[in-house]
RNA sequence: GGCCCCUUCGUCUAGUGGCCCAGGACGUGGCCCUCUCAAGGCCAAAACAGGGGUUCGACUCCCCUAGGGGCUACCA
């Protein structure tokens, strides 16, 4: 029954839109609505970010909008959450909670007047109708459905109740809620940008609420009332949206409202192909900040979660991605939250920032207190900035995470360090041997001038071969009392970085060590 | 159960009827480099879910089956 035309991309309900004027500026703007029930998931920010790519490429607006009409599940300190994430992320937004715009508020709790309006046109047209039945009645019903093996769901009997019953029930203190009529009018297709066109039988549909007992609009009503008002020309949002999304167009009719254009974006799946969620792991944004991943690879990684540029580029930074993304080239099929390929990708983003950029990241992961990660509590705080751009470039190319920078530098900021005896001689010697490589070595250390890298390398080599020893089993036992680790950066310039007085003595603690 | 969506190496993906006995990346294995660990270089194993069509020719188009997922609330 419905006459479907494409218009501009997308297709429209010809019998019932006209477009409104004012709403119709050709100008994209995008939205991202979550509900501050708990910390923004991975998932939330890789539909936050391709909501926010599809905005800015082409040089439209991003909006921030809370949707906090479930009061049984609000969390009041989620709202921060979640606008500390993006911010972290580095997905900003031009309209928001926080500071406003031309259709503010932002938040849908203050928006109330709005969705009553609109409930009152439906109710007024004939598109909605107040309902009496109360949760237990709709228990009931559920329960003889399911006995009677048929499938659940409201049996539309509100529509043949009298004004007169909705009345007394108002009176006698009975919950009223507002419910859309789903008209009689066979199927309904609408296209997706990314999913292309999608059918759906409105006979299977049922009358469904839009404004709660407690005065509050459900979702449906809600998100349309705002996405209208503030004038979003393309939905972005996860899949699980698609079989309700019947139900907004429908809305849309109604209210002579034109259709914005429909992007959903696919699922992403933990690691063993469910739906993401807290036990894969680290699922929050934050958590992954905590865990020393940069925002910036974050970033890249969930851009190539459902989209890629077409070739085989995979390494992009911002601009990269605002300039090269396309909802074109978003897929349909859900994909998998490789962590691995997350750390890798993140290894790649530290090499190629500058040892200045560097240096700003690491400094607050060292300077942690050591239960949670940093340096340990002997080492004074501040950390010298001078000191430790001087060892960036020794572990640089050596970190995949920003908090692996604690192992791989606090020998340099300990006073002493601790060697297992096991470790000393390392795989291919004997502690005899580690013993005089040591007291050798220990010769060199304390009179090598200058004491630097190349100078103390090539007096080694020259070690070794006087001992009749190949280079390894001379340097490990050296590399192991030094920085206390069978594995380090090169040893010379670990050795010159530390400085002669701390490696002799830790020398010849070793060298106690392995005679002890 | 019903409805909807999805299905190329373990994972992310390229592929829009012949360029594909399927390309890249992560991971894995091997080799090289090498004072350890990395980084880097080279090489290898590894996929079109299955079955029918359409076509001179299907990863690409159609149908069916199977599998996975989502939805089915006065939650979003």
């Amino acid at each position: 029954m419905f006459i479907v035309i494409r218009l501009s991309g997308r297709y429209i309900l010809s019998m019932s839109t006209t477009p409104d004027p004012s709403a119709h500026t050709g100008f994209v703007r995008t939205r991202f609505a979550p509900s501050p029930t708990g910390m923004l998931h991975i998932g939330g920010v890789r539909t936050a970010l391709f909501s926010w790519l599809i905005a800015k490429q082409t040089g439209g607006k991003f909006v921030l909008r809370i949707e906090d009409t479930d009061r049984a599940r609000y969390d009041a300190d989620a709202e921060a959450s979640i606008m500390e994430s993006l911010r972290w992320l580095g997905i900003d937004w031009d309209e928001g909670p926080d500071i406003g715009g031309p259709y503010a508020p932002y938040t849908q709790s203050e928006r109330l007047d709005l969705y009553q309006e609109a409930t009152k046109k439906l109710l007024e047209s004939g598109h909605a109708y107040e309902d009496d039945t109360t949760p237990e009645e709709l228990g009931e019903l559920r329960v003889a459905q399911q006995a009677a093996g048929k499938p659940p769901g409201y049996d539309n009997r509100g529509r043949y109740k009298t004004k007169d019953e909705i009345d007394a029930s108002r009176a006698a203190g009975k919950p009223i809620v507002v419910r859309f009529k789903i008209p009689d009018l066979g199927k309904l297709k609408f296209d997706d940008a990314v999913l292309g066109e999608v059918e759906f039988d409105l006979s299977l549909l049922q009358d469904f609420v839009i404004m709660k007992s407690d005065g509050f609009p459900t979702y449906h009503l809600a998100h349309i009332v705002d996405d209208h008002q503030m004038q979003i020309s393309h939905v972005v949002r996860a899949p699980e949206w698609i079989p309700s999304t019947p139900r907004h167009i429908l809305i849309h009719r109604a209210l002579d409202w034109e259709l914005p254009v429909y992007v959903h974006v696919p699922l992403i799946l933990g690691k063993d192909k469910s739906k993401l969620s807290k036990r894969h792991g680290a699922a929050s944004a934050i958590e992954y900040r905590d865990q020393g991943i940069l925002p910036e690879a974050i970033f890249n990684f969930l851009a190539l979660l459902g989209w890629s540029p077409g070739d085989d580029t995979e390494v992009m930074n911002r601009e990269e991605i605002v300039e090269r993304f396309s909802i074109d080239r978003v897929l349909k099929s859900p994909s998998v939250f490789d962590n691995e390929k997350l750390v890798w990708m993140n290894g790649v983003h530290i090499r190629q920032m500058s040892a200045e950029n560097l240096l700003e990241r690491v400094a607050p992961v060292l300077e942690r207190p050591e239960s949670e990660g940093g340096l340990p509590d002997s080492v004074s705080r501040p950390v010298d900035r001078k000191f430790l751009l001087r060892l960036l470039p020794l572990v640089h190319e050596r970190l995949k995470t920003l908090n692996e920078a604690t192992d791989a530098l606090s020998f340099f900021f300990m006073e002493e360090v601790h060697p297992d005896v096991e470790a000393l001689p390392g795989r291919k010697s004997d502690p005899e041997t580690a013993a005089n490589s040591l007291e050798a070595s220990l010769e060199i250390l304390k009179t090598s001038e200058p004491f630097e890298p190349e100078h103390l390398e090539a007096e080694f080599r020259a070690l070794a071969e006087k001992l009749g020893l190949k280079p390894g089993p001379l340097f490990t036992p050296v590399r192991v009392a030094v920085t206390g680790s069978s594995m380090a950066p090169p040893l010379f310039d670990t050795i010159a970085a530390i400085g002669r007085d701390r490696v002799v003595s830790r020398v010849e603690n070793a060298i106690q060590l392995l005679k002890g």
